[in-house]
DNA sequence: TTTAAAAAGATAGTATTACTATCATAAATA
DNA sequence: TATTTATGATAGTAATACTATCTTTTTAAA
């Protein structure tokens, strides 16, 4: 007997209900595992159909294309990070720990999450990582935001937004912060690990000093303000 | 009689010198329009050619690709930024003059450039935000980074965050914060004309905005440590 | 249990993209 | 003036990004 965590996903994010049938859940956990190994650039439904031993033909009954699937990947990781992080700061009251405690969640990179067995939430962290702001990045993100792609996202910055309200109500920028925080978590890591001499944890490259490195700047910017 | 800057760049970005002929300049000019126009992913070769009024095979003379190409453009921008701010704050003694001073400089929209007529400085900064980290958010980010490609970039990184350190010599990561305002002069520009509810300046989009949080950032947080 | 609906598999085909190759011509240079 | 070098014109290939159709299998309702 387990307890099913259930994530339910914007229905305009694929045609067909990955999550629904074998080969949907097939879909998503084979094209985290190759995305990872290949980047998303050199990943088409090509590749993932035979990895999985389908047609590209039944790839596209599930999704348009594959910007589609990885804005669909990424709006399930912030789902799925959102929950975690509700779990994990539910009965902590001082927001400053709360908060702490969420930049180290975003900061570190996860374990694989029984709950979800068609996901590898340690390789789509990776995933989100390196190909992450694509998602957004591109001509059409005002229609994608318009059909609401990017609430999961967008939802989060709103939570830590408002713990850095909590913690400094006069302090001008909560959201921008937030925003920062999310992103930075990212980028330090990739540059760590791929252009060091953008980041001062070249030589151990260790996460904590990105969590250091982020919990010092929030917490001395909101000090002072 | 005019001064011409001329940016030299790394050979290995390119098959043939572009800033070496006219169809060269006209490839940099075009495909900085193009893109800006329509974006990176929906940007081709064939597209450029018909602009310029040449063959796909001779723009396949001077870049190998379309990724060549803009990692090209953003190294030349990160340099042609280069000197203008090093320009901007040469005499400049106090150093939190001199970052308050670039900070403005990352996060405005550049005015063009006269003495590079071929380059529209205004449209290429356009283009570094929203598809600059592109260039570097791939697989094959090591290699590309073993041949340099990414140095004007690190440069820059490198001279702010000396300029950190001379501001606060016991700030403990001066390139990781410099790193930081480069990234987010251009996020949360991107952000606020695309996903305003990521930033505090949905309501007037006014990039002076965008400035003050970053001077908050760095200041409230070196004032601090 | 039968029947119909829905999903998946198999196969084929098209338009576009991302190149490479070749040859002729024009422009620059020695 | 001869020769190198850049460009133009054209063609062709392999891979990508799909769409269409038909058959078989699975599921689920009657």
């Amino acid at each position: 007997m387990k307890l099913q965590l259930q994530i339910t996903m914007n229905e305009a994010l694929f045609l067909r209900n990955p999550e629904s049938s074998q080969l949907g859940k097939n879909i998503l956990k084979h094209s985290i595992q190759l995305i990872y190994k290949t980047g998303f650039e050199a990943f088409n439904f090509k590749k993932l159909a035979e990895e999985i031993g389908t047609t590209e033909a039944g790839i596209y009954r599930y999704f348009e294309n594959k910007h589609k699937l990885l804005v669909y990947l990424t709006a399930w990781y912030w789902t799925w990070l959102g929950f975690q992080i509700s779990f994990h700061t539910n009965n902590i009251k001082d927001p400053a720990v709360r908060l702490k405690r969420i930049i180290k969640l975003l900061a570190t990179t996860v374990e694989d999450d029984e709950n979800t067995s068609y996901v590898n939430e340690r390789l789509l962290h990776q995933i989100i990582i390196s190909e992450g702001s694509k998602a957004y990045l591109t001509k059409h993100v005002g229609e994608d935001n318009k059909q609401h792609f990017f609430k999961p996202y967008k939802d989060l910055c709103a939570v830590i937004g408002n713990i850095i309200s909590e913690c400094q109500p006069k302090y001008k920028y909560p959201k921008s912060l937030a925003s920062t925080i999310i992103e930075m978590a990212h980028f330090q890591n990739f540059f760590m690990n791929n252009l060091p001499s953008l980041t001062d944890f070249g030589k151990n490259k260790e996460e904590t000093e990105v969590i250091s490195f982020l919990n010092d700047l929030v917490f001395s910017g909101l000090k002072k303000s």
